[in-house]
DNA sequence: CATATAATGAAAATAAGTTTCATAGTTTTC
DNA sequence: GAAAACTATGAAACTTATTTTCATTATATG
């Protein structure tokens, strides 16, 4: 079932008029909603208790009652997002502050990123990934840490793959790339000229090109056959953006796990082959 | 305030004897009681709607009514909370769902990540940070990617700092530190039989060592004089625990922002002659 | 223009929640 | 050890809130 909100903003275009009275009520205040009664909220907007009622039920309510319960539920959970959003680190903050705000601001990105991302896409990447002859990773600073992190889950899944650390090589590796290979582009801010010039030599070349980047719009992006998008974040204090890396091994995550749910009996076979410690960890 | 449900506990000890049938009944099922009507309750526990009341305002509360809409807003956290924990990724799962569930069991080992960190904690490693002589990093496999994320924030804020690819190099960097330096060790597993032995090393030389492991009774651990936990996070697949690294970053975060934080004006300054493109990204 | 239809509010009816008060049991005091 | 004071409790009266009914008005339809 849709949220109330929503149902209520898509019941407007077939209201009356005290009924558009009521919801714009309902709409610029929903919390306050929940501390009133019925009748105070028919004097407020100049209807009655019966339009109200009806409003309710034709909301899909059994009543007032029951919208008020419904809109408290999802009022807790909005105001619980919305908490989390405007948490700006300051000097003021004590350790324990900023242990929370850290993880919310953390979280808040990786819930931003995760509406980001398509099906579609990650199904279209997926689908590269299996029948790409080669995976060539690319990416340097803190995207090289990510690139890094995807290249020892191919490892493990037996994906024939390729990460060069410094950017020259990843250059050559670009440049000898050919049709039917797939280049890996991350670069969070989607700027950096090296990142463009990798992504253009693949493809020059005919490899496919996928870049994992904030930047959906750059030119890197346009560069790329298919763009996994990664949320933007604030900066925390002026210290670069934190929650970036974050997200984007959220998508690397992603990636893999819809690849190696669609081959499934192979890929658990290679990890029983290829984890190091009784349990995998370092 | 203190949530409702534990409010309830606390005064368990004082109740009556009509008052614990009710508060019984509340906790067993605290969800259903919104759905129902004082007199319901009153008719279900064998009390009367007088001592309903009665508790209600003993909680905190102005009536039931206020009751209701409290724990209203309680139980919606909660279970929103409680989704999380319970979805396993299996074969039928659409690249949809895999999004999601992914992205939830990220969120919710940072949460947990969250809960683990002491203030005290990484107070005590942020003053290690800021009196030692050096600062010497050490992880293998996904541990490393952590460690090089660290090492590449703290280079940012000019903290000499030294970070090695191999873990021989790494050893004999533990056997080079002295009294003043501090190692930090990465092993989500603590089981790392290398990891135990540099930190054994640094701590043998006299140096100070911070653990950032979930494994809180492992022998590194008991080697290190702080310990970092990360929240130990269930497998997806057997593909090797995904969300252990993203737990680890952030309380890489963490320690690092409290680190900024309390010295501000040296770091930002910095951080204005380390950015190396106009939004510090790559 | 008459008639059907939809929207609305006043007021009655119903239901919910709160308060008062009497009672029974318990503890304290002399 | 009995009277007094206190406490916990539920029945019933009271208050308040919600829902339903019904009459009125406005609006569309043939």
């Amino acid at each position: 079932m849709k949220g109330l909100l929503v149902r209520i903003d898509d019941y407007v275009q077939n209201a009356g008029e005290a009924e558009k009275q009521l919801i714009s009520r309902l709409q610029r205040n929903p919390e306050s909603v929940l501390r009133k009664t019925i009748k105070e909220i028919a004097k407020e907007t100049y209807t009655s208790p019966a339009t109200i009622v009806r409003l309710c039920k034709k909301l899909g309510c059994k009543g007032y009652k029951d919208f008020q319960s419904t809109l408290a539920y999802e009022v807790a959970l909005f105001r619980e997002s919305r908490d989390i959003a405007f948490q700006k680190i300051t000097q003021k903050d004590t350790v324990e502050d900023i242990i929370y705000k850290v993880t919310k601001k953390n979280i808040e990105s990786l819930e931003t990123t995760r509406k980001l991302l398509e099906p579609k896409t990650i199904t279209a990447c997926v689908k590269l990934l299996e029948t790409s002859r080669t995976v060539s990773l690319f990416g340097l600073g803190t995207s090289l840490l990510v690139a890094r992190d995807l290249y020892l889950k191919l490892l493990r899944a037996d994906v024939i793959c390729n990460l060069c650390d410094d950017w020259h090589a990843q250059f050559l590796t670009a440049r000898n790339l050919h049709t039917g290979d797939l280049a890996i582009v991350m670069s969070y801010s989607g700027l950096t000229e090296e990142m463009l010039q990798c992504a253009k030599e693949a493809k020059a070349n005919g490899a496919k090109v996928i870049a994992i980047t904030r930047a959906v719009e750059s030119k890197l992006a346009a560069e790329a056959d298919y763009v996994l998008p990664v949320a933007a974040t604030e900066l925390i204090h002026r210290s670069g953006a934190m929650s970036s890396r974050i997200s984007q091994l959220n998508v690397v995550d992603v990636l893999f796990t819809a690849y190696v749910n669609r081959n499934y009996e192979f890929c658990m076979n290679q990890f029983g082959r290829t984890h190091i410690q009784k349990d995998g960890g370092t």
